[in-house]
DNA sequence: ATGCGAGGCGCC
DNA sequence: AAAGGGCGCCTCGCAT
């Protein structure tokens, strides 16, 4: 059963379950959360619980998980229109349920907002639009319509309900968030750095080392500046073409070993010191804003907090708490085995039935297991640099339908086509300036950086759809209170009481077969996803 | 004062 | 000669 929702204002909200009247509700998570408990319809059809159909997960479900509701699944209008909008070649236009409204009635097309949970009040913005559900209602029956004219629609619908899935938890991590220990990360700031400095100034370690670099070169500069670094070792007689650390790491100048220690600790200061935590760490608990499906490819980036990006060195602060244990697991060489259960490619294949995908490619490739690797992943990247040629001939002679695979992807982007992920995402058609720069002089080298576009773009799209596939499997199989806390591309967390451990991580295996078996079908490809339970985040490698 | 691209580097 | 995909987000340095 479909339940249209919409919120607001305040605690109220209007719900329309499939076939009825819409109606206005005073508590809506009260009402929502009877729906869910199966009391409210008087009937179990045995269907499971409602789709809640809504605009916008995070306009709605966050007041919802405030209240104490979680849900089992929903479909999210925006998410929809945007994987819908893409496959019909329409990128970039305005994807929110409105809009999408708009567009069935030939009415002006409203501009997407691009920061729904942060916009903030100003005098100039309008009133909130009146929650209306028949527009959701209205909407959502568009877009299984849309879904049902696609190629493959039992593959779009899998990866709408991920999607939707994916909102769902996303919302539920931001509620719950990553335990962050707020003493630990203190106590790693200042060895590494020298105690919290005050307002403006470096933290000592930092000024130590920034001292002894200008010592270095005879006169003070801001290590802070590429340009100002380039021209210290101009006038010592060295020539860099850049200050990147592999660029000078192996520059004979004894100002050379202090500059890349101030970099990586200036980096650690700026981007995850102590303003950075008094931003986004509350009650050891870090809540990044994750965005669902922000990269094309159907990653999920973040608006904030750069949960993406946290160095493996911060990993030690992540700490369960008192009782309970985290359980980390990451899909091993997920990309790799992504194309040989796309490409259909036979021996790719059989490897891929291995837990060490390079290492059963070895004999292929001279022996060498790193050759193997470095093939596939030029395949998959468009490397061509040192010994890619040579392995990636081998690739074509060896695995020629995986090979074949990806470079059909490469010459579609080339030709200004899109490609499309396992599922369905696609890829953004190129734009006005892309189209004018492959006519001209350097076009061929527009060309081929869009091949190798979309060349990554069918197997990371199609890895992120494994994993965000994986991740609503595993959602379902979780025990209460284990919660997901954590998600990182091909990587997830989970906090669970100690007890509930081993469950968890035989949900973990469970969620990565079923997975596998949802988008693939029978496939030789194993999708190896190892768990481990662990009190601390760094003990998970 | 604010915006923006570049350089650089963290993660996958 | 060199030539790998996707991001976020810091500072710098210049433009407005």
């Amino acid at each position: 059963m479909n339940v249209a929702v919409a919120s607001g204002p305040g605690t109220s909200g209007v719900l329309r379950p499939d076939g009825q009247e819409a109606r206005t509700v005073a508590d809506l998570a009260a009402a929502v959360r009877e729906i869910e408990a199966g009391r409210e319809t008087g009937r179990d059809t045995g269907a499971g619980a409602p789709r809640w159909v809504w605009a916008d997960t995070r306009e709605v479900y966050p007041a919802l998980l405030d209240a104490g509701v979680r849900l089992a699944r929903c479909h999210d209008l925006t998410l929809t229109e945007g994987l819908l909008l893409g496959y019909e070649g329409r990128h970039g236009e305005p994807r929110s349920a409105r809009a999408a409204h708009a567009r069935l009635h030939g009415m002006p097309v409203p501009e997407d907002h691009h920061e729904p949970q942060a916009r903030q009040a100003t005098l100039f913005e309008e009133e909130p639009p009146p929650p209306d559900a028949d527009l959701v209602a209205e909407v959502h029956a568009d877009q299984l319509r849309r879904i049902e004219a696609v190629a493959d629609p039992r593959r779009f619908r899998l990866l709408v309900a991920a999607e939707s899935a994916g909102a769902l938890i996303a919302a539920e991590m931001g509620h719950e968030g990553m335990p962050w220990r707020r003493d630990a990360h203190d106590e790693l700031l200042t060895g590494l750095l020298g105690p919290r400095p005050v307002h403006g100034m470096r933290p000592a370690k930092l000024q130590a080392l920034a001292d002894q670099v200008s010592e270095a070169f005879g006169g003070p500069f801001n290590p802070d500046s590429p340009q100002q670094i380039v021209r210290a070792f101009k006038s010592a007689g060295v020539s860099v073409a850049s200050t990147r650390a592999h660029e000078i790491k192996d520059v004979d100048h004894p100002g050379v070993a202090p500059l890349l220690a101030y970099k990586e600790l200036a980096r650690i200061y700026s981007f995850h010191g102590w303003a950075w935590a008094d931003q986004w760490v509350r009650e050891d608990r870090f809540r990044p804003e994750y965005v669902v499906a922000g990269v094309v490819s159907g990653r999920w980036a973040t608006s904030g907090g750069g949960a993406l990006q946290i160095p493996k060195v911060m990993r030690r602060v992540v700490v369960a708490d008192e009782g309970w244990t985290l359980v980390v697991a990451d899909a091993a060489q997920l990309e790799p085995r992504v194309l040989a259960a796309m490409a259909g490619d036979g021996g790719l294949a059989r490897a891929a039935g291995q837990v060490d995908l390079y290492q059963a490619l070895a004999q292929a490739f001279g022996g060498e297991r790193d050759h193997a690797k470095i093939a596939l992943l030029s395949a998959m990247y468009g490397g061509t640099s040192g010994d890619a040629p040579k392995l990636l001939a081998v690739m074509r002679q060896r695995f020629p339908r995986a090979y074949q695979f990806v470079e059909d992807a490469a010459r579609a982007g080339e030709e200004g086509k899109t490609v499309r992920s396992w599922l369905g995402r696609t890829c953004p058609q190129p734009s006005a300036r892309w189209r004018e720069l492959v006519s001209g002089p350097e076009g061929g080298r527009a060309a081929r950086d869009r091949g190798r576009f979309t060349r990554n773009f069918v197997v990371q799209a199609t890895a992120a759809e494994w994993a965000l596939t994986l991740m609503a499997v595993l959602r379902g199989l979780l025990p209460a209170p284990a919660a997901l806390v954590f998600f990182q591309h091909d990587e997830v967390m989970v906090h669970c009481p100690a007890e509930l451990a081993d469950e968890v991580v035989a949900a973990v295996a469970e969620a990565a077969e079923e997975a596998t078996r949802l988008l693939f079908g029978q496939t030789p490809v194993r999708f190896p996803m190892q768990a481990v339970a662990v009190r601390c985040y760094a003990d998970a490698k």
